[in-house]
DNA sequence: CATCACCTGCTA
DNA sequence: TAGCAGGTGATG
């Protein structure tokens, strides 16, 4: 079954929690009904949706959102939204869509369309990483000689739009760079590397329908099966793809850095080439 | 710069 | 029961 929202008219909306990460904008049930929704973007990790009138809903998931899609019968129709289903429309076309999100890291806020731009959530973030602004030199012209590591630029988005921790440690792990090495350490040559392999990681994974880790599904239900692709992300303990194994190599390596899990091979991600011991 | 806080759920 | 989970703004 494929399910669709564009185009529709929001017949009926309602929230069943004060907020998400913050409140509700005011009033998000009413403002929503009886809008069209005229189509969807994305920046970063920030889903748009166009609604007429001139408002666009900025929508982010963040760890634990999920948007259920659905065509219900019926009878089904106004049924009682599900446990931690926190807002929910019905379309005059017959489509249901919740969004659940048992954390509530998500975030949900509702914008002019002439104010996207400038909204404090989205004006500083970076460039696209599959976009034309993105390559290794702008990567070496944001780290500077800055000291704080590898893997917390990538993660800023203010550097680069939409990596998450996931493929940050795969795409270290391609370029063969220490997630702890400094970021002003890294040289031009490593950052073009980088930049292509972050490209590269991303479509791979875009190809495979995303990572389907805990609940992930594409719209239409199918699983997405990137994670099978993963080179070193949860993959603590086990033999580093790229590694004859022991003893030259014990394998992939956890550590956490500001409180993020990041995972590497120690040999092939230059611990003691040029980084010294202290590091693994 | 790193760490904390915000939440719930799952697993070792 | 402790620790960990796809994120990110606030704090020190």
């Amino acid at each position: 079954m494929r399910v669709h929202l564009e185009g529709h008219t929001i017949s009926r909306a309602s929230t069943h929690h004060t907020g998400l990460r913050w409140p509700f904008p005011p009033g998000l049930a009413t403002v929503l009904q009886g809008r069209r929704i005229d189509g969807f973007s994305r920046r970063g990790k920030y889903i748009l949706i166009t609604l007429s009138g001139g408002l666009v809903v900025v929508l982010h998931l963040g760890m634990s959102g999920r948007v259920l899609l659905s065509c219900p019968t019926e009878a089904e129709r106004g049924r009682p939204p599900a446990r931690h289903e926190h807002l929910v429309i019905e379309t005059a076309q017959g489509a249901r869509c919740g969004l659940v999100d048992p954390r509530r890291f998500g975030m949900v806020d509702l914008v002019p369309v002439t104010a996207v731009e400038t909204h404090r959530l989205l004006s500083g973030m970076g460039p696209e990483p599959l976009g034309n602004r993105f390559d290794g030199a702008w990567l070496a012209a944001r780290a500077g000689r800055r000291r704080t590591s590898i893997k917390a630029l990538l993660l800023d988005q203010r550097v680069v739009a939409g990596l998450g921790n996931i493929y940050v440690s795969e795409a270290l792990f391609r370029a063969r760079i220490h997630p702890a090495q400094a970021a002003g350490d890294i040289n031009a040559e490593q950052y073009e590397k980088l930049a292509t392999e972050i490209r590269a990681v991303l479509e791979e994974a875009i190809a495979a329908g995303g990572s389907s880790l805990r609940d992930y599904v594409q719209p239409d239900g199918e699983l997405g099966y990137f994670q099978h692709a993963w080179r070193v992300y949860g993959r603590e303990g086990e033999g580093c793809p790229d590694c004859p194994g022991p003893p030259s190599c014990d394998g992939v390596v956890r550590i956490t850095q500001s409180g993020r899990s990041s995972f590497f091979c120690p040999r092939q991600q230059g611990v003691e080439k040029d980084l010294g011991k202290d590091l693994s």
